[in-house]
DNA sequence: AGATCAAACGAAAACGGTTTCGTGTTAATA
DNA sequence: TATTAACACGAAACCGTTTTCGTTTGATCT
């Protein structure tokens, strides 16, 4: 096993000092060809590489950037993550995840873990129970510190920093005025509760083009799911209750269970009832029959999101300026709706 | 902007010198009452965090974790960040996670980025590159240096280090007598090239199954598509080629795709073909049928790998012994076989 | 009263770098 | 020959902690 060698055991191995073999290895005009050449030699030979950690300590830089998300197996935020890694790889940066599990708890904990030095800067997707309590005294103190944040996907107007969001409302709206553009009249909406931001700009969307379209929102006609997780019989009961010929899902798991549950009924896809769906992943290219989504683009959001956050993080001037970067859904049509 | 206050701002701030405020905030015995209440009211005042940068230097140690997996964007990787996270966040420690993108080069760059006091050990899964090129200085390099190192599910035995991984043989063989047990005779095999230990395994476990049952192995029925990218001829071609009456696939989306592709064929699932793949995500719990996998326990992995770790890292004893934990898998049976 | 000891605190080294500011040597200039 | 400037290098401070090893002070003992 052979450790690491450090400036001191180059300086004292080849008599000179530790400011000297650190200049050589910038390659400092200061220092004479010779002793360069000897110093470089003899750091390669040996397969010196400087410690992060002095560095980090010196420079009050780590160049690591905090990701703190709620969950990680959601191929939303994996996509997420793959575009910051991409961005921040890049340019020289580390990325360390942290999830929060949709709670406020973690949340915090997580980041008062990371905001004693171990970063450069956050970015966050709000956990549900933070936008359910409304609390982002956690988020305050770290950008008081002067830490960046960017918020993403689910974020609050609370909290002065960078946001990069899709313009869900927008998204929903494209999607609601697909559905109706194809004959759709009676159109559900399954969502989640409305303290998640997202899924309140979705419902806006949703109800802005039924009414543009002199459609009424049946208010029985959208399904509020609490959590992530649905049970077969609220959704059933819905369809039962509700005699509706398209759906749209805040997500895709959403619309794959109501989908099957739609099927069994014996209704066919998208003849009898079309559907559309939130994020473009796995299940919708695979499902049967394939889904007609809006993408999110979550890998842009990561690499804006990097890219903001690496921008405050390396400009010298302490402007207060924050910018909300809107990215524009799009509609990838499949098999869920009528072609 | 209230920049982070240091021992040094408390010890100005009290007239005490900084190693007293040191002591005093670790209750240290040496300091009287006194001195101790008024350091402690003043520090919790300010918010007093101390600087994890500082204290790594200090200790050599960072209380971080490298992850390097190929990919981020597989239910099965994700899986297992979550296990790690959650048991090393539990331990106090955070994770950098950084993707290969199945790239030899990328690994190696990561690893050197992070090998050089960011972290005090690797947790790793091999990019398909790597495997392919088996070359492992990389691995050997930060091994020698007294880096702890656990590979779990994609490893190598050229590498002294900790390994995780589920017994792949064992579950195509169980995989492969269950399509037997109901009375299949004509099992095709979907996997990719051999220079994956899991697909070389579970190859291997499809053979032993066969001959167990004196089913003889036909050559033929053994689809081998290069990287994760399939294209619907040849797994068409295939099935036209080839008269089968259940398929073992080496991970959900192979599965998924052949599923739709005998459908649209016209045989249906599992009455006249049955389909059984690897890897228990979200594709297999909604596809339609929904599938009959061989579950991995993605999360036990990454619990499992990061306790190895970290009980590697913590232990004083330099004692070189690595020891490789073999998960079993289990059969998740749902209706893409015969119940 | 002088020696001894414990209590309470401070000085300084150390972790591994970077960087500023000397300083000694040599060669060019007046 | 005395002055000066350039060159090549080293000393030391600094980043924010921890920790060892003094040192001071007052009390106790003989």
């Amino acid at each position: 096993m052979k450790a690491k060698i450090t400036l001191k055991d180059i300086a004292r191995e080849l008599e000179v000092s530790i400011s000297t073999v650190s200049k050589a290895l910038k390659n400092s005009e200061e220092i004479s060809r010779d002793t360069k050449e000897k110093i470089q030699a003899f750091a390669k030979l040996y397969n010196y590489k400087p410690n992060n950690i002095a560095i980090s300590l010196k420079n009050k830089r780590t160049k690591n950037i905090g990701v703190v998300i709620p969950a990680i197996v959601h191929h939303f935020f994996t996509t997420v993550i793959r575009g910051i890694e991409k961005y921040a790889n890049a340019k020289g940066y580390n990325v360390i995840v942290c999830l929060s599990e949709e709670s406020f708890d973690k949340e915090v904990i997580n980041m008062e873990m990371l905001a004693n030095g171990s970063i450069d800067g956050f970015i966050m997707s709000l956990s549900s129970e933070t936008q359910q309590k409304e609390d982002y005294n956690h988020l305050k103190e770290v950008t008081e510190q002067g830490i960046p944040v960017v918020l993403f996907d689910r974020i609050t107007n609370e909290v002065d920093c960078d946001k990069v969001i899709i313009d869900d409302q927008l998204g929903a709206y494209l999607a609601t005025k697909k559905l109706i553009g194809q004959g759709r009249k009676k159109i559900a909406l399954i969502t989640t509760d409305d303290y998640l931001s997202v899924s309140k700009a979705r419902t806006e969307g949703y109800r802005k083009a039924l009414s543009e379209s002199d459609l009424d929102v049946d208010e029985s006609r959208i399904l509020k799911l609490s959590s992530m997780e649905m049970d077969e019989k609220s959704i059933g009961d819905f369809f039962d209750a509700n005699e509706v010929d398209a759906v749209l899902c805040v997500n895709e798991i959403f619309t794959v269970f109501s989908m099957r549950l739609v099927q069994e009924k014996g209704l066919s896809i998208p003849e009898d009832i079309s559907f559309i769906g939130f994020t473009d992943g796995l299940l919708s290219k695979y499902a049967n029959p394939s889904l007609t989504v809006v993408a999110q683009h979550g890998e842009k959001m990561g690499e804006i999101s990097a890219q903001m956050l690496i921008d405050k993080v390396e400009s010298e001037n302490e402007e207060e300026t924050f910018h909300t970067k809107i990215l524009e859904p799009t509609l990838v049509v499949r098999d869920s709706t009528i072609n």
